[in-house]
DNA sequence: ATAATTAAAGTCAGGAAAGGTCAAAGTCAA
DNA sequence: TTGACTTTGACCTTTCCTGACTTTAATTAT
């Protein structure tokens, strides 16, 4: 018996398929519902099954008229950087290893020099101050994963 | 179903656009009735898609021979962002209320398409998704002051 | 002139329609 | 039988839209 999340998968990767633009819209409470499941198990198969990880991101609106996008970032271009995702920065990344990766973007020309700043900002110990110590390098390696996948699109 | 106040909202965009003088006069109950809604929708539409912060200026009468008139600024980068600083993000800033700034900083050229998309990355809920929701908009907001920093000195 | 009437626009609380969070309970394989 | 993964539900937040009520200004009647 299959479960239901690898279903609910499943049928968002065909719909993402057979998309043209590598993105689709849903709505949470309409597809929990044809799956009649709690709404909240929508968003339980989005962060394990569609995370940036997986090369996914996902843009969301409340109220009337909400809906949740998910985008599939195709990366052919460069698996180089696909390794730096995965493993480079993994679970957890200091600041100084990220800013390296971040200087060797910037020669390699993935990057610009005003593009090199923000997103060293982003990841500054300055930033991230309130974060307790521990977590930091965990929350850096977020978001600096989630940035990657701008870089990496098309 | 495209929102009705998305609608209203672009309807009054087009409108200022064949302005000459980045200038249009309303009447709010005339304009309802065009849109078949509650007056008192039409200023919500101003205020949460015309206001200062995206670079309008209101100006209104009452009373007989009473009228609306919507102003497009023309935003300089350094006093926008400083202003936006200073004023609009403080303590706490929500992601909805960030990619609105951020949509204004596109649309009068002082970031590109790219640095948008790296900017809302780095602030999105994904990103922070592993801080508890409360004390996330904090957080949000002092990554987003650091890069609005590197935005002034250019 | 003053008062009453009419014609605007403004405010604000609240309902409805979405999506989000988090912890607890359930399931299942090793 | 324990630990990882799944599923659920109670509660929360955001956004949209409306209607009753208020305020202000011009016009008309006295």
């Amino acid at each position: 018996m299959a479960k239901l999340s690898d279903i609910i998968e499943g049928f968002i990767k065909e719909m993402i398929e057979d998309a043209e633009d590598n993105m689709i819209e849903i709505q949470r409470n309409l597809l929990a519902h044809q799956f009649d499941c709690a709404p909240s198990q929508i968003n339980y198969v989005l962060t394990t099954r569609f995370n940036n990880d997986r090369g996914y991101i996902i843009e969301s609106r409340r109220g009337g008229g909400g809906y949740v996008k998910i985008y599939k970032i195709p990366i052919s271009k460069n698996n180089h950087i696909e390794n730096i995702l995965n493993k480079s920065i993994g679970e957890s990344i200091t600041k100084s290893k990220a800013y390296d990766l971040l200087d060797t973007f910037y020669e390699n020309g993935m990057i610009n020099e005003r593009e090199q700043n923000i997103i060293k900002r982003a990841l500054s110990d300055r930033a991230l101050a309130k974060i307790y110590y521990d977590d930091r390098n965990k929350l850096r390696a977020d978001i600096f994963k989630e940035i990657l996948l701008v870089l990496l699109n098309e």
